[in-house]
DNA sequence: GCCAACGTTGGC
DNA sequence: GCCAACGTTGGC
């Protein structure tokens, strides 16, 4: 048996929320303009488990999980010119950005915040604790997953 | 609103 | 290739 992976991915909870995507069932995750991001994304696999955190809110946290279910697909927003992820130097025949399709898996009864997983964890074992820490897409060990997902 | 911690861009 | 200027993320 494969052992999943585990990884964190960031959404403003104004853009796109763990209650819009239970209301969605899936959705791609597009809009990824970090290349150390994107890296991450395209090392994800099928059945690998996300922790869905919401940024840029208060307080920021975990407030679900949800599950890889689609690999290596285009955004089509980097094509898109009413997309504020538009971006003129990508070209189809040689697209720049890439996404994976998520699935909704749970919600947290209880937002697992920031603040908490401070307390619990070091920079070194959860990187989204890591001040300064600005990636939206971030691997977590399979060890710190475990504890995190006995939390929500 | 401030600012730390980057990433990106472009002149040279 | 260097680096200054600028932009972005996201916590506080």
């Amino acid at each position: 048996m494969t052992e999943e992976n585990y990884w964190l991915m960031k959404s403003e909870p104004d853009a796109y929320s763990i209650d819009t995507l239970k209301k969605d069932g899936v959705t791609l995750w597009d809009g990824i303009r970090n290349y150390q991001a994107r890296n991450f994304m395209r090392n994800m696999q099928k059945g690998d488990i996300i922790f869905f955190y919401h940024s840029n809110c208060k307080p920021p946290g975990i407030v679900g999980l949800m599950e890889v279910i689609d690999l290596n697909l285009v955004d089509p927003t980097q094509f898109d010119k009413n997309s504020k992820y538009f971006d003129p130097k990508s070209k189809p025949e040689n697209p720049r950005w890439d996404c994976v399709k998520v699935k909704f898996l749970s919600k947290s009864k209880r937002k697992l915040s920031l603040s908490e997983l401070k307390i619990l964890f070091s920079e070194d074992e959860l990187l989204v604790v890591k001040k300064g820490n600005r990636l939206s897409i971030l691997p977590v060990s399979n060890e710190i997953a475990k504890i995190l997902i006995k939390k929500i």
